[in-house]
DNA sequence: AGCACGCCGACT
DNA sequence: GTCGGCGTGCTC
């Protein structure tokens, strides 16, 4: 038996090997993971994608055999195999490339130790001694597994490499202001998330190892423990009041959820959108079909954009229907727990997975019904390492297993909303709000009209200061979206007018004041300040512009009272998030400052008044899904006013009065903005009248040869998509022409076929030899940036 | 990712 | 002449 072989870490190719004759021919299937052997001295494991009687390559290769099985029974089932074979084929990318993008690290490793019995003790016998023993040894321990008297086993991962080290408290640091190592630590962590020994040597240098023991010592730094995130994050959800009323389906629910247990019992993939109002009780549906579709024996995907909505869809879940059996998935679990996950679910029946993206891989049984809440969001797509959108998945799979694809938003992405008005998308809809209330009206405020009220809180126009007052006079509470977060985003010197900017991004640094820092918010690079001007040493700088921490300062003098702010900054260590939400809810604080984070899915009966400070500030990236962005943005934010028994408002602020946008923002009117932006669409040819990749190019600063290989690689390409049909633009620098200290070019392809664009690209790639220039392409790119 | 192979500079 | 630098290219 010939067997061709995934590798699952580099070099990820497939590679063929002879099968064990210790076991049977039949024993060999596709997705059994096994061990083998690489080059002279080390081993990999894989993923058997396929068996040959022949093998079916150059004579000149001597074909090794396998080292030994990982498992009795084929990991990875046949569904999830064609999804990888499928993704490998979209992306250009080996399969075990694709694996190593969905399978947790556990699965992906060497560890095994084979459990035998012999003189009636149990004996563990380790890899390398299964490597190195002699073929009756190894034939009785093949027959011993085969009769099921012997296991396999996956070794203890060492909890070094899991274990992560994570901040203990926010900054200002406690720590003497010259130990440069310890906060070089502290701020790397702060500015990267947890990270473990081995990542931090790595980053740092093996001496900050020694400021890791003294900040763990003085109890600045702690080990992240598994699960304990999830724990806290749970319990104190728990503590906010539960989004819904006890779970009867009003009329118009029921409707939606008959319309579609109909299409859930057909033995046919289908899809549907459920177009609902923000608070039309879109959650109770999707319990309420899980349900049914748990009862006819078959799994269920819930899955939302983000893991602080995961979680509270959960702690509605298990509010609201305590019976059913769920599954909670993302991947910002640790590694083992994820691991966990799967491997339960190889025994486990039916059940409901609450998640995100990455849980749409989990090898569910009976796949019954997928459903993508809020599916406009961006979030779905995935944009690092393995690269894809939640929906192709979605989508695929459900048309694997003949299940239904439920896809629910208040704001349904244009592509979708065209696919239900042209393309026989099923649409059922919520049109009102479960109060029965009508959303709170919306209201523009012209900045430039309704100049700053006072000098001490220049971001708010008179009239929204004047509201906000009010609405604080009547003891009633208020939330303010700013999408910027920091003190200040620039910073000009008085003396020689200069910006400070990031070395490696060419990026103004924004001001971070109680961190006492400078910080690109797009490398993460940052450093201290005060400090002398980067330019010419004067030290009286101008801060301009406003971010969430200023505008928390100023309104709190102003107002004399605590204001609450959340951002990434604000939440950056486990469950500060939830005790900032939960602190709103008791009503600890009136006012709640906050980024793009708070226009989803939270619930505080008590905010009355919405303010968007800077409502046009999406409305011009050089992305043509910018207003679409902004109108679903803020009609999101609009939902969290008026949601308890008082009546709500919302202020828009902005400086282009006559934007298409707040037409049918302010009539609350999807459908009308839908129309514009379909015509809008149509005229420029941008999706869904056509599909959009962009192709990435960069090279490190000071490379210049690259600027040759740079316009060869876009003339092959040119050349590549005129065969093919595919419209081109560019090569042109990036929005952001230099990142991370590398100069970032593009190119723009527009075609009517994905096909025609991977092919331009494959293409392209092949006849270019550049070796400084890193290509990549994004097809469907969510941010053109 | 490892690891071998290979082609140039400083040592016995 | 030999040790070892890391650039290049392959791993069934």
């Amino acid at each position: 038996m010939f067997l061709r072989i995934a590798l699952l870490s580099a070099p990820y190719s497939v590679l063929t090997y002879q099968s064990l004759e210790e076991f049977p021919d039949d024993f060999w299937k596709p997705g059994l993971r096994v061990i083998v052997p690489l080059g002279s001295k080390s081993w990999r494991t894989g993923i058997i994608v396929g068996t040959d009687r022949e093998p079916n390559l150059d004579p000149g290769i001597t074909i090794k055999n396998v080292l030994w099985p990982l498992e009795m029974q084929p990991f990875l089932r046949g569904d999830l195999l064609e999804l990888m074979a499928e993704m490998a084929r979209r992306q250009g990318e080996a399969p075990g490339q694709v694996a190593r993008g969905f399978l947790p690290l556990g699965l992906r490793n060497l560890s095994l130790v084979l459990h035998t019995v012999e003189k009636n003790r149990t004996r563990l016998v380790k890899l390398s001694e299964i490597a190195s023993a002699n073929a009756s040894e190894r034939a009785h321990w093949a027959d011993e597994l085969l009769k099921g008297k012997a296991s396999l086993v996956p070794k203890q991962q060492t909890a070094t490499d899991e274990e992560k080290y994570d901040l203990a408290c926010d900054p200002p640091w406690p720590v003497r202001p010259h130990a440069s190592l310890q906060l070089e630590v502290l701020e790397y962590l702060f500015n990267h998330g947890p990270k473990n020994r081995r990542q931090l040597s790595a980053a740092l240098g093996s001496p900050a190892l020694a400021a890791v023991k003294k900040l763990c010592a003085a109890g600045h730094l702690r080990l992240s423990v598994e699960g304990d995130e999830e724990a806290l994050s749970c319990a104190s959800h728990a503590l906010l009041p539960p989004a819904e009323r006890p779970f009867t389906l009003t009329t118009a629910q029921k409707t939606v959820v008959e319309a579609l247990s109909q299409k859930l019992t057909q033995d046919l993939p289908c899809s549907a959108l459920l177009f609902g109002v923000t608070g039309s009780g879109k959650t109770a549906v999707y319990l309420a079909l899980a349900r049914l579709c748990l009862e006819a024996g078959q799994s269920v995907f819930l899955l939302v954009p983000e893991v602080a909505l995961a979680f509270k869809l959960l702690n509605d879940t298990r509010t609201l229907s305590p019976d059913l059996p769920v599954l909670f998935y993302h991947g910002y679990q640790p590694a083992a727990q994820r691991e966990n996950t799967w491997r339960s679910l190889e025994k486990s029946g039916p059940c409901l997975v609450i998640g995100t993206r990455s849980a749409l891989f989990l090898p569910v049984a009976r796949l019954g019904l997928v459903i993508l809440d809020e599916e406009h969001d961006a979030s779905f797509k995935q944009e690092d390492g393995l690269r894809y959108h939640a929906k192709e998945i979605a989508w695929f799979r459900t048309q694997q297993h003949k299940a239904l694809l439920l896809l629910g938003s208040a704001t349904p992405d244009v592509r979708t909303y065209y696919a239900a008005q042209a393309k026989g998308l099923p649409m059922l809809r919520l049109p009102e709000r479960i109060s029965g209330k009508p959303l709170p009206p919306i209201e523009l405020v012209d900045v430039r009209e309704h100049r700053a009220l006072s000098e001490s809180v220049p971001l708010l126009a008179k009239k929204s200061l004047e509201t906000l007052e009010a609405t604080l006079a009547r003891g009633e509470q208020a939330v303010i979206l700013i999408n910027r977060r920091g003190f200040s985003p620039s910073l000009y010197c008085l003396d020689c007018g200069k910006s400070e900017h990031c070395p490696d991004c060419e990026i103004g640094l924004t001001y971070h004041k109680a961190r006492g820092r400078l910080v690109c918010h797009y490398c993460g690079f940052s450093r201290p300040f005060p400090s002398p001007c980067s330019s010419c040493g004067s030290a009286s700088f101008l801060p301009l512009g406003q971010g969430t921490e200023r505008l928390t300062e100023e309104l709190s003098s102003v107002l004399g009272q605590n204001i609450l702010r959340l951002d990434r900054d604000s939440t950056r260590r486990p469950g500060q998030m939830e005790a900032i939400l939960t602190a709103f809810a008791h009503e600890e604080a009136q006012v709640l400052v906050g980024t793009q984070m708070l226009s989803k899915g939270h619930h505080f009966p008590k905010v009355t008044l919405v303010i968007a400070a800077d409502a046009d500030m999406g409305l011009n990236l050089p992305d043509y899904r910018a207003t679409e962005r902004t109108f679903q943005l803020l009609l999101q934010t609009a939902g969290r006013a008026g949601r308890g028994s008082l009546p709500g408002r919302v202020l828009l602020q902005t400086r282009d009065m006559t934007h298409y946008c707040w037409k049918y923002l302010l009539a609350n009117d999807y459908e009308g903005f839908y129309a514009t932006e379909l015509e809008r669409r149509r005229k420029y040819h941008y999706p869904p009248f056509s599909h959009v990749a962009l192709v990435r190019l960069s090279y490190a600063r000071g490379e210049d040869k690259a600027r040759d290989e740079l316009s060869l690689l876009a003339h092959e390409l040119a050349l590549a998509c005129q065969g093919l049909g595919v419209q081109m633009l560019g090569p042109a620098p990036s929005p952001l022409a230099m990142l991370r200290g590398r100069k970032r070019f593009q190119c723009l392809l527009k075609s009517q076929d994905w096909g025609a664009i991977r092919a331009a690209y494959a293409a392209a790639l092949t006849r270019s030899k550049a070796k400084e220039l890193r290509a990549s392409l994004d097809l469907d790119p969510v941010n053109m940036l």
